[in-house]
DNA sequence: CCGCCCTTGTGAAAGGTTTCACAAACCAAG
DNA sequence: CTTGGTTTGTGAAACCTTTCACAAGGGCGG
C-alpha cells in the first residue's frame, strides 16, 4: 500500500470524510463503499481503491464502521488537529475569508492578517488586528501559522508567496490568478475563479457549436 | 483533431491565453511552444499537443503569431464575447465577487443578484439592486444571464442550482462545499476552499510523517 | 537558389488512473 | 456447524494523459 497518492484521490478522501461525518451525526454505524461513493460521484470500486492505499478499514460483508473510518481519514488527511492560517491581503476576498465561519468550524483558524494599506493597518477585521507587511516574518514565527493565504493583487502574489515561504509556512493557498511555482517543497494550491469561469465558457461554446452544426 | 477535450487541457489553454495577452501588450510578435509552456508549468510538447486538438496554428521554425493565437484561443474558449452572471446569495463571498473588478475586466459581468434576506432585498451592493428569490426566474429570463453563481449556505445550494437550471442558465459556478450533480447537461464547477485546505493539510501531514520516520 | 538551423505537428511509447471482476472474508439464520 | 447472502480488497484490463522523438516545413544568410 501507500506509494505516491494522487491529488484526485486526496480530494475524494475529503469528500468521503464529509459524508461520513454527516452519517456519524445521524447515528449511522456502518456504511458500504457504494453508499460512500454516491455523493462524490465516484464508484464503489474507486472508494475501495482509494482507501486501500492506506490500509484495510472495512469488514467484508458488512462495510465500514462510520466512527472508525472518520478517525482513520482524519488521521490520513491531517485533520485530527487544527491548522493556523496567516492571511496576506485584507481586500474583498481576504475579508470574505475572515468572515467565513466555515473555516474555523473545520479546523482552519486565521490567526494573523497583513496588508500594505496604511488605512487598514491597526484596525480590526472580524476581531483580528491587521498588521503591516513588515511584521509578517516575526508574527508568523510567533504565532506558528502553518498555512499562508495569498489574497493580494496578482502583481505582488509571487513575491508575497516567497516571503511567506521564508517566514516558515508549510503550505500556501493562493487566490491570485497566477500559477505560482512551488519552492522548497512548500505545496501551493491556487483557487482561480476566472479560470473556472473560462472553463464553463469553453463548455458552453462547445455545446453551442455542437448543437449548432447538428441541427 | 478535436475529439473530447479534457478538463486539464482547457485549463492550460486559459493559462496560455493569459500569457499571450501579456505578450501582446508587450508588443511581442512570435512565441515558441517552450516559452508558452513555462508559466503554466507545462512542457513544450504539451502545448503543441493541446493546440493540435483544434488545428494548426504555428509556423515551423518560427513559432506562433501572438495575435493570431490570442484570437484563436479566444474563439476556442468562447472568450471573444462577454458572459452575463446571475449571483444567488449576497453574503460574504457573494459581496466579494460583486466587488471584484477582475471579473468584469475579463468579460464576466454580474448582471443580477438575489438573496432571501428581507433586510438586503432592495438595497444596492456595488451598484446592483438585490432582488428576492421569487424574481429569479423572470429576471434571469429578461436579462439573459448565461452563468449562475451559487454563493449560498450549503443546505440550500442544491435547490438553488436546480432553480438556476430551470431558469435557463447554461452553466453554474458553485461556492458551497458540496458536490452538485450536473442535470440536463448544464456543467457545474465547484470552488471549494475547505477542500483545497484539506489537500494542503494532507501534504503537510504526509511530509511530516515521511521526515519523521526518516530522521 | 541552396543549405543550415530552428520549431512545429504527430505517431508511438510510457506513465498514470479508473473500472472490472472475482476470490476471500464476514455475519446471520437455521 | 453449515449455508447463503453480502461486501471488501485487489490483481488485471481498459482507458486516458503525458512525454518522447523525429520527419516535415519554414525562414534566412550567403
Amino acid at each position: 500500500m501507500s506509494g505516491r497518492i494522487s491529488d484526485s484521490t486526496v480530494r475524494r478522501l475529503s469528500l468521503y470524510l464529509r459524508m461520513l461525518r454527516d452519517l456519524e451525526r445521524a447515528g449511522v454505524e456502518f456504511v458500504s463503499s457504494s453508499q460512500l461513493a454516491e455523493p462524490s460521484g465516484a464508484t464503489s470500486a474507486q472508494v475501495r481503491k482509494d482507501l486501500s492505499h492506506f490500509g484495510s478499514f472495512g469488514k467484508r460483508g458488512r462495510g465500514y464502521s462510520v466512527d472508525g473510518l472518520v478517525r482513520a481519514l482524519e488521521n490520513i488527511l491531517g485533520l485530527s488537529r487544527s491548522w493556523r492560517l496567516a492571511l496576506v491581503g485584507v481586500g474583498k476576498i481576504g475579508s470574505a475569508l475572515l468572515g467565513y465561519g466555515g473555516l474555523a468550524a473545520r479546523g482552519f483558524d486565521v490567526v494573523a492578517a497583513f496588508d500594505v494599506d496604511e488605512a487598514k493597518i491597526g484596525t480590526r477585521a472580524h476581531g483580528l488586528r491587521i498588521r503591516p507587511m513588515r511584521e509578517l516574518r516575526p508574527v508568523i514565527a510567533e504565532c506558528g501559522a502553518e498555512i499562508g493565504v495569498v489574497a493580494t493583487p496578482t502583481e505582488v502574489a509571487a513575491e508575497v508567496a516567497a516571503e511567506l515561504e521564508r517566514a516558515g509556512v508549510g503550505a500556501i493557498l493562493n487566490f491570485a490568478p497566477i500559477e505560482l511555482s512551488e519552492v522548497n517543497g512548500v505545496p501551493i494550491r491556487t483557487v482561480d475563479i476566472v479560470l473556472e469561469l473560462e472553463g464553463l465558457s469553453y463548455l458552453m461554446s462547445e455545446s453551442g457549436r455542437r448543437t449548432g452544426s447538428d441541427a
